[in-house]
Parts: structure tokens; sequence; C-alpha cells
DNA sequence: TTGTATATGCGAATGAGTTGCAACAAGTCA
DNA sequence: TGACTTGTTGCAACTCATTCGCATATACAA
């Protein structure tokens, strides 16, 4: 049954992120916040600069050092992940509990995630083989759109 | 039947790549032959200052620019791959004519290659279904070995 | 509110890779 | 074989992403 009473609303995907950090005794500054926010908002995969420029949208004090330093941050605490495509620096997105690859547009450079079952098997088995075990892996397709 | 008479041995892999670059109309020089014929015999993954170190070897006066130079032509003309794997600066190979997909050992960072065909067809359904062509990929598995 | 360990901004440093330029040398043609 | 033309080289200066030292600022526990 629906209460009439306020609701407290669930706490935001930045929210989330700033309680990660708390727990690990991690201070959230102004700066950060900022980042997580901008982080939380995007839906691309932004490089340091562009995330600078976003978070200084939010709080004009965020220095690129200091996205640079807490990108560092999330990354070692899981909260983001860092990928490093073919030309140019790293480009981030926020880590997501199940895991995707990432297929490149050539021509425009944008994005689309996927994930197949059947090749993560596939690669396990193949690791398996050769006598390992696969910590994480990376798969990139660089694509160009069919034209018709 | 085999002759009695001495056989001109098989050109060479750092005499095909030289062919390949001279019927590009590519000049061969001294510090381009030294740093083919390292490329010929290396069996591993080296960066640009690890072959510069190498063809040094085989002429002093190959410069690191030119090791740079170099790699980019022959990138450019096929003849090398050029990998950028995680944590530090490109590395390099002799292209094969069959592709392969590599695993890095985490621990060593020794690199193993590999192929599935299964995998390489699942990436073409893959990239179809989204609209788009395979134009290469990237696959790259981070692991440690099984310890018994 | 205070104390203190952490974070921050700034600018300088780093490191891989590139580039301008004058000297040099492949490959060609006589 | 020798001279010519044009691509190639070594060097040092440069770029660009990322990191770091340091003095100042601030989150947050008490």
């Amino acid at each position: 049954m629906t209460s009439r009473m306020p609701i407290a609303p669930p706490p935001s995907r930045a929210e989330e992120m700033e309680a990660a950090l708390r727990a690990d005794g991690t201070r959230v500054t102004r700066q950060r916040s900022a980042l997580l926010q901008v982080l939380a908002e995007a839906d691309d995969h932004p490089d340091a600069n562009e995330l600078h420029r976003r978070a200084q949208e939010v709080d004009s004090s965020v220095s690129l050092a200091t996205v640079y330093r807490t990108l560092s941050v999330l990354e070692r605490q899981g909260v983001v992940q860092r990928h490093a495509f073919e030309g140019g620096g790293a480009r981030f997105e926020t880590a997501d509990v199940e895991h995707h690859d990432h297929l490149i547009d050539l021509d425009t450079g944008d994005v689309i995630e996927f994930h197949s079952e059947k090749i993560e098997r596939l690669q396990k088995e193949i690791a398996a083989e050769l006598g390992y075990e696969v910590e994480h892996h990376r798969l990139e397709l660089y694509c160009r759109k069919i034209k018709r």
C-alpha cells in the first residue's frame, strides 16, 4: 500500500557513489561531488578534459589536476572504469554492475556497449586451455556503419 | 628430388619486408634494414625503446626518432602491428598473415597469442546486429597463471 | 569549534611520441 | 661509375596527456 506521506527519494547514482567513498574513509569534497554528479549524468564515455569542462559547470573551482586525481581514486575504488581506446587519451564511465564490451564507431567516435555471454565463456575456455585464469579482459570492435 | 647444387636460401623474413617496402617506392636505408632485422628476429612484443636498443646493436647510428618514424611507415604498409596493452606505451610485432588476439600474463608481462574462429564469428554477428561492420578489433585477456 | 590529516589549485615536471631543419645518402639515369 | 634528386636521418625542440611538489584550504571526527 502506498503511503500519502512524502517519501525520501531514492538515493541518486551520485549519492550512492558518495556513500561508497565515505564508507571507505575517503573525503567527499565539493570538487568530488561535482565530478560524481557529472559522471552519474553522463551516458557517454568522456575523457578527462571533457569531464573537467562539465565539472566546472557545476563547480567552477574544479581543477584538471583534481579531476585526474579523483578519477584515479574512483577507479581504485571500482566506482569508475578507465578505457584506453585507440587514438587519444583515456576515457571514463561509471562502473556498471554487469560487465560489457565496446563497439567504437570509427567515423563518429561513438561508443556502443554490448555484452555476449557466449564470448565471455569462450574467453574463459581459451585461457583455461593455456593454463590461465582471466582477471579481466578488453574487447573492442572498431566498426563502420553498414550503409544500405 | 633434392639437388646437389647450392641453392639460394629462401628470402629471410627481413628481406621479404624490405621487398615490400621497395615495391612501394619506400627507400630501404641502413637504419630501416637494422630495424627490420630486429623485428624479424623478435618473437616477443617489444616497445619502441627496446626496438631502438636492439637496432643499435645492429647499427649504432639508429636514432629513436627514426625508430618511431619507421614503425609508423611499416604500420601504414601493414608490415608491423601496433598494440596498446594496458599500462605503458605501444608495443609492436610483425604483422602475421593470420590474425590473432593476445593473452597478457599480469605477473610477468608475457604475451601469448591465440586465435578463436568462434569468437571472430560472434564478433561479426554482434556488430551486424547493431548495423555495423567490423573494421578491426582488439581482444586482450589479462590473466594470471592457474597454480596447481 | 577546533585540530589534523586529506584534498586542492597552481605551475612545473614527466614521458611517450612527433616534428622542423640542415646534413646525408638511396636509387636512378646517364 | 658519377652526379642528381628526393626521401631519410639525427638532433633538439616541441606537443600533449598525465603526474607531482608544495603551500593553502577544508572535510569531518572529537
